[in-house]
RNA sequence: GGCCCGUUCGUCUAGCGGUUUAGGACGCCGCCCUCUCAAGGCGGAGAUCACGAGUUCGAAUCUCGUACGGGCUACCA
């Protein structure tokens, strides 16, 4: 057997969408897992919607995804160029071949035309051939040297009968050849149609599986009929499902994120989506949920994938990236933490970075999106803290007479104490039992001080990253607020 | 309208004719742990496998209808 040759083929309308990624996920996990070749080749035919900026975002997007690739622009390969727009002349040759062979014919017909006939077969019209079709090949000619307007149309077999679609994911389809209309294959500007191009580039980049999604399932048929006018053999196809809102609905902006770049502004990491979007449609076995790319790259196989569309759960979501970020490091943290604190107008600094990296195993299990850890640490970064309205009434102003002594008597243990995670709990540990009070009447109030708010990460932990100095100040200003 | 596709807990899924009282994960509820919130551990509720026929000794698994959802039906991709 050959070797297996996917692609990946987005048209460079917007950014990379999410069902999108999926499929290059599937594509890139295939090749991966079978030794073969993955390739990216961009499908820029519409000059109106495709900009060079969208292919920009749409790579940086993969690449940020942890996709790389064999062959595709800017890594070049033996198959390219990998812009469609740049391979006109291998349509313009096909085409070539297919008048030729007698399989593709001009048409005149203008698009009013065409619309009126149209509608006559959606109110009921019997369908009718093309009358181009019949045209005298000489006057057609006489015609197009004369400069008038047609496209190239493919002249489907009349007794082509049933076309049976083979696909992995969906079995066997089939579709009726007589009620397949005799598709443009050259636009009137000279420029391949889709259905064509794609054929064309599959053809002569030696594609051996066109693994996309199930939107393309019914332009499939149109396509076999291209394969076979040009007389190649049909690759294997799967199918992929769509991707839904949380309502099941098709994904739009009015459900939030459609795009991966969206997603990743949105703190979500890299691996967590990766793993997510993977599991929408295929799963490794019944049990596992937490996987590497590296396990996906080495056990994705095409059978068993999902017929049905899926929606996306944020909350699943969330809950994958939590699971990445408990397992990443200080030294990931940090980095994937960067733009967040830069945005939020920290230099990252030595001593903003040890911080950071010190602050991990305190909020690591807390932090959802990346987004989280900045507010979450800034009382650690910051000399001041800013208390929480909501904690101040409920912890330090509620019972401000306990509160102020648990303070007061809290800076006195402090004062001397030594600095070390142990000593510091051993000090507050003390006073709890001096003051013959509930944990809650202690610590909280002293929590609120030091960090801002009651939902912090571990007390004792929190004072020893900060300098003594800082804690006392707090908890002398915080003395102040909780007399009522 | 025509043609195709899909339908297992709220969600993602396992399941490939008997091993299923349909398994796992998210979410939800409860308990434990505990300086709060989490995280973690344990347990619970939650799916007559869309519905109706049929094939079979036996069906979530095969066939056919129906309903609902989706896609295609462009000189978009």
């Amino acid at each position: 057997m050959s070797e297996v040759r996917v692609r990946f083929a987005p048209s460079p309308t917007g950014k990379l969408h999410i069902g999108g990624a999926r499929t290059a996920i599937y594509n890139w996990a295939f090749a991966r897992a079978m030794g073969g070749k993955f390739v990216l080749r961009i499908e820029d035919t519409d000059p109106e919607r495709s900009t060079q900026e969208n292919i920009d975002l749409i790579i940086r997007a993969m690449r940020w995804l942890g996709l790389d690739w064999d062959e595709g622009p800017e890594v070049g390969g033996p198959y390219g160029p990998y812009l469609q727009t740049q391979r006109f002349d291998t349509y313009t040759a096909a085409l070539e071949q297919l008048k030729e062979s007698g399989n593709a014919y001009p048409c005149f017909c203008t698009s009013e035309e065409l619309a009126a006939r149209r509608e006559a077969v959606q109110n009921g019209a019997e369908r009718q051939p093309d009358p181009c079709r019949c045209l005298d090949h000489d006057a057609a000619q006489a015609r197009i040297d004369a400069g008038e307007a047609h496209v190239w149309r493919l002249k489907v077999p009349e007794d082509r009968g049933t076309i049976v679609v083979h696909d992995i994911v969906h079995g066997d389809s089939e579709f009726d050849a007589s009620l397949q209309d005799d598709m443009i294959l050259v636009r009137s500007d000279g420029s391949p149609t889709y259905n064509f191009a794609v054929v064309c580039d599959d053809v002569n980049m030696k594609m051996t599986h066109i693994i996309r999604g199930d939107d393309h399932l019914s332009n499939t048929p149109r396509q076999v009929l291209v394969y076979e006018a040009l007389g190649y053999p049909t690759p294997t196809f799967a199918h992929l499902p769509m991707i839904c809102g949380p309502d099941g609905k098709k994904l739009s902006k009015r459900h939030g994120a459609a795009s991966v770049e969206e997603y990743r502004d949105l703190g979500y990491l890299s691996d967590a989506l990766f793993n997510y979007l993977a599991l929408l449609g295929w799963a490794p076995d019944g049990e596992t949920t937490v996987f590497s790319r590296d396990e996906m790259a080495e056990k994705f196989t095409l059978d068993h994938l999902s017929k049905n569309p899926s929606s996306l759960d944020f909350d699943k979501l969330e809950w994958m990236n939590n699971q990445y970020v408990q397992t990443m490091g200080a030294d990931a943290f940090l980095e994937a933490a960067r733009p967040y604190l830069e945005q939020a107008g920290y230099a990252l600094d030595e001593r903003v970075s040890t911080i950071v990296k010190a602050s991990y195993p305190l909020v690591r299990e807390r932090v959802k999106l990346m987004t989280d850890a900045v507010p979450m640490i800034k009382y650690l970064l910051d000399e001041e803290v800013e208390l929480d309205e909501k904690s101040v009434a409920k912890v330090l102003q509620k019972d401000g007479k306990k509160a102020k002594t648990a303070i007061l008597e809290a800076a006195k243990v402090l004062e001397g104490c030594e600095w070390t995670v142990e000593a510091i709990e051993a000090a507050l540990r003390g006073l709890l039992e001096k003051l013959d009070a509930k944990p809650r009447f202690v610590f909280q109030p002293i929590r609120v001080a030091v960090t801002g708010n009651m939902v912090s990460p571990p007390l004792f932990e929190s004072i020893e990253l900060l300098d003594r100095k800082v804690v006392l100040d707090r908890l002398a200003k915080a003395a102040q607020v909780a007399v009522d």
